[in-house]
DNA sequence: TGGTAATCGAGACGGTACGTCACGTCTTTCG
DNA sequence: CGAAAGACGTGACGTACCGTCTCGATTACCA
């Protein structure tokens, strides 16, 4: 899951056990968190120093380098150490579960977890590892809705022609949306519950002469 | 608008014309587009360098530094000079406006803007120009969403129970999933009708007991 | 003699009057003193800079530029400006003679002139214009110095044997080591008479043994 | 005696052994001796860049800015690097001695050296770590001088009245010559016999009527 | 229990980029 | 048309970090 389980988990029963010193865990815990502390309190990515890091943890800058190859790896484990177990719905109404898992989501924009994600959204836009497992991440949230999206398609609570990629958006919003930080979001009680019935329910009239429910025909931009 | 600008414009009616040697027009364009060029050609704004760009644009150093104090600065610049126009719905039908804003909105995933805009997101998390500025722009494109919405309650095509903030984020959800470049898409023929259609219509059966429009009771996370 | 009034020297009677506004005769002479005076403050020749000279001459940098081609021509003539004129011996005994040059080598070390003639010193190391310039004005003090000891040798105050060559390094050390500024020298009263006596007169006892006059072998280092 | 060593030369006994890794001495030696070949090559000391050394040497730049706070202070220690081990007078004749002394300093025009020390000059003239430094090795050389001197005074080499701040002044004045490199110096064979002897025995003639020897009366300017 | 080996904090290493300043040139407007 | 003002491309300044490399000292294990 990150690079240094990736190094140090082996085959449980081999256990080779590397000779010397073993290092130490305590070391690795408050790297991450002075990352993380760093990062809380407004310092960019890009202002941010493995000296600064291995300072503020009391570590030496090699005993970061001897775990991670890069800032960015270390930058990525740091995030990913933040993020909550994935949500599993409880299995009652579609409603139901999809306010839960809206909810879930929404939590992300939490004080110190809110400040601390968006500074790994422009890393995402070159391939490579942070993209690759932060992408796995995130679609496997995406994959606990779709689910819950087409057991309502099955169970007839959604109508048969749902767009579900599209519906996965919709309810996706608002967390992504808190990504961005600094575009106005919609507030008050009930966010989760008011998202989820518009989604649900639609905003157009029932019948204003067929317009909403219906393409009147086929617009080009 | 930007730094630049702002330090040019002066009382509309003296123009008292600085005196010495007036700055190039040319080295301005040419150093934005430099700023540009690189970052669509996939450098950070971490590795973007202001050597590199004055080395692109052919163009000395300081001559960046006497137009923008910080490299935000330039790079705020950089990228608000290719923010399309603010796009004026036609007055059709609301659902035609929608598709047609939508539509706009998910330009932004053009190739070169697409690649651009996502740099700036971590900058907006803190309080300063950059973030102000971003803010604007941003939400005058909602207010035209905003706009074409109080609309369709008017004139009966929505309901008049609409929550508009709720609806402005969904529908705004699409470009911005785009922006963040990483996570999976819906994609598509159609994708704007489609988008507009869902949030119109809704997803929910016409009736599976009464559930999905009206919450049975709140639920607590 | 300096590199304005090579340029600026025509004939006297043709006298062209260049069309436009003449050459400001008092910038010609601001730029000179700013230069001295910022010397005189302890500026370095290297910290000396071409800004700080128009600045505080009150004066654009082009138009020392029209003036000078470089800052060492620039330093050059500044220098050469605080020459005094040639001293010309009052033709008495060689000895008053002497003295009186001496004495006028002194005064090299008066407050101003002195600070700012050991700056151009290093630049002397190189061939060039000022390495040239500069040769050719001490070597004309010198040359008056050589005359005399040559009239001295003729008139029989001095030994027919005078190394003259020696003599005149001897007679010039004093105001040459006031160059170099931190060194002590000798003070006190009547310096230029000691300084001529102890040469004319050398410090060998009149005979300990024959020593000190006549070397008794060659000596090798 | 100079900074690297005025940091790294703790008490005798202790020695605490700084943590982390030692200074490299060969990067150190590396350093000096880019700069001393600049200087040699006719880099003067305001065209020497910190950027050359540190490539000439191999070096970078953080690497000499840990050890000297400026150039000036790189520059003084690279010449005082070079300096020659104070010489000791043999204790044979007055004559012999002052011939040794002067023929040591003579050595100071020597390619390499003779055309760095002029370079520091300038730096010299206001007061300061090196003006200071420079001074007092100097002094110490001219104290070598003084004591041959008084020496010969006591042993009757030397007249009872000799003003022994102006010998010296004299006697060092063609090695300070040389060190300026533009003026024309005297040449030819047993140069510091002659410059000895000449200082020794003095220029005027025995008796051209009792000039030379007693000041008929006191000269003003 | 005493080696052996990898770890630790510390900090120097060769680089690269920062933002500033001065160079000598060029291009404006004003007098 | 010259003078001032000041922008131009260039390149060095001294600082801060990058990721790597020694240091001496500190743990574990294995013999």
């Amino acid at each position: 899951m990150n690079w240094v389980t990736e190094m140090e988990t082996g085959t449980v029963t081999t256990a080779p056990r590397r000779r010397g010193r073993p290092r130490s865990a305590l070391a690795q815990k408050a790297i991450i968190e002075a990352v993380l502390e760093l990062l809380a309190e407004g310092t960019s990515v890009e202002a941010l120093s493995m000296e600064a890091v291995a300072s503020r943890a009391g570590v030496g800058k090699a005993t970061i380098y001897r775990r991670w190859p890069h800032k960015d790896a270390l930058l990525f484990d740091a995030v990913a150490s933040i993020k909550e177990p994935l949500p599993t719905p409880r299995g009652g109404s579609v409603r139901d579960d999809l306010i839960q898992l809206v909810r879930a989501a929404g939590k992300a924009r939490d004080s110190r977890t809110g400040r601390i994600l968006p500074c790994m959204i422009p890393e995402l836009q070159r391939p490579g590892h942070l993209r690759d497992q932060y992408l796995g991440m995130v679609e496997a949230r995406r994959d606990v809705l779709r689910g819950v999206l087409h057991r309502g398609i099955v169970t007839g609570e959604l109508r048969p022609d749902t767009d579900v990629e599209i519906a996965v958006t919709l309810l996706t919003a608002p967390a992504v949306m808190s990504l961005l930080g600094s575009v106005s979001r919609p507030e008050g009680e009930h966010l989760p519950e008011r998202i989820v019935d518009t989604v649900l329910g639609g905003i157009a009239s029932a019948d204003p002469g067929g317009r909403g429910q219906m393409p009147a025909e086929p617009v080009q931009g």
